[in-house]
DNA sequence: CCATACAGGTTTCCAATGGATACCAAGTGC
DNA sequence: GCACTTGGTATCCATTGGAAACCTGTATGG
């Protein structure tokens, strides 16, 4: 079974079959849309396309720049992103080996979408901040 | 301590110190605008918001539409929404309960800039889906 | 010769997360 | 008294994510 294997825990293969998807139901589990969104809507997809858009980096570069992230969530982020065509993973034999990651045109395309939301948040912190603190102090703040 | 504290699994109340935020680096765990982020950045908040941004809506009727959501993760969901102030919860004290979610005019923001990413899946989901199976051919597909 | 370091991972282990299911409250209908 | 409604919580268990160890292959230092 080519479609719908699992390959790398966390990041399924996931290819629906074109007979089963359901064009323009984003709520539908099997619309492709879904399925790409849950896809990139992770912790880490967004920031890792965020940084190739600007340059192309190694994976140790990655990793440093990106606080946080385990040595695993790096390497299997960058595989899903490299099977959905988002990235390039191109490997060159010096000595250690260096494996330069890049964007493509058509992730290119998602950063420029994701841009928009990294406006929104940058610009709506505040309000967003201010509504959590009402909200806990209404909450007696003391659920945890 | 009020802030940084752990509330419902899954949806933590993290409330950076303002002392403790970088500004301008989305790539540093304390930055603000990096842990907004990771809060929207889930496999639902999406698609609720966007329900949302449509209509008001109850419950269970979002629980009907949303394909595959557990109760729990729609409460818990919506309970981090509201928190954030992007959505309004109101109780209705008929019986049985009622409980109406509303989009509030900060999530109508949020909502505006994630259509830029809708459309982006919805016009790239061909090449993505090609490229999957172009990786999956040439790493023999069987690796799951 | 052995230890160490580098780059770029994979494996292992364990805690946190998510999903399925059962349960709860409070009232209505039968 | 039982089933059924809405809007949840509690519980159980599988999957996921993070930390750290390990691996491959080469070069450097002692």
């Amino acid at each position: 079974m080519q479609e719908g294997t699992i390959s790398i825990p966390g990041h399924r293969k996931v290819t629906p079959s074109p007979h089963e998807t359901r064009r323009g139901d984003v709520y539908a589990a099997n619309c492709p849309t879904r399925q790409l969104l849950d896809r990139i809507a992770d912790k880490w997809s967004a920031l890792i396309l965020l940084l190739l858009s600007a340059e192309d980096m190694r994976f140790n570069a990655l990793k440093r720049r990106i606080e946080g992230i385990s040595q695993k969530m790096l390497s299997q982020t960058l595989r899903s992103l490299e099977r959905d065509g988002l990235v390039t993973r191109a490997v060159e034999p010096t000595v250690p080996v260096t494996v330069t990651y890049a964007i493509t045109p058509l992730g290119c395309g998602l950063i420029g979408a994701m841009r928009a939301m990294i406006e929104w948040a940058e610009s709506c912190m505040i309000e967003v901040t201010a509504a959590q603190r009402a909200y806990d102090l209404h909450h007696h703040a003391d659920q945890g």
